[in-house]
DNA sequence: CTCTTGACTGAGG
DNA sequence: GCCTCAGCCAAGA
């Protein structure tokens, strides 16, 4: 059996569990920093569980710094406003100055 | 086993 | 820069 399949749920709530605060990350970045730079989508899958665990979900989105998951969360605008109480500004469901609070796994870990 | 769905991404027009 | 298409992999019916 591969060690990345039985892995990989939890190593992506690992890596969303260590983005730091006020920062932000793409479920690409993730998926790399796993090894599965292609399997980008199963880290949005992964996270339908986060929400049983300790996962702040609300700091991954897509590529474009759109916060394609908020549908996911409990109202319409908790993950918004749960990533503007950490300082990131969002505007839109689109977060601004993305390039700056984006954080890669990758580099940073 | 086959088909569908999805919190994605990169390439092309 | 926006829109569309195709590839990708895993889980559930």
């Amino acid at each position: 059996m591969k060690p990345e399949t039985i892995n990989f749920y939890d190593k992506v709530y690992q890596v969303a569990r260590q983005i730091p605060y006020g920062r932000v990350t793409s479920y690409g970045a993730i998926a790399k920093y796993l090894g599965a730079a292609r399997s980008a989508r199963m880290v949005g899958y992964a996270m339908n569980g986060s929400h049983t665990k300790d996962v702040p979900a609300h700091r991954v989105v897509n590529r474009k710094g759109l916060l394609t998951g908020k549908h996911h969360f409990d109202g319409t605008n908790l993950m918004q406003q749960l990533l503007e109480s950490e300082g990131v500004k969002v505007v839109e469901n689109q977060i601004q100055d993305f390039e700056t609070v984006f954080w890669e796994p990758i580099k940073e870990l």
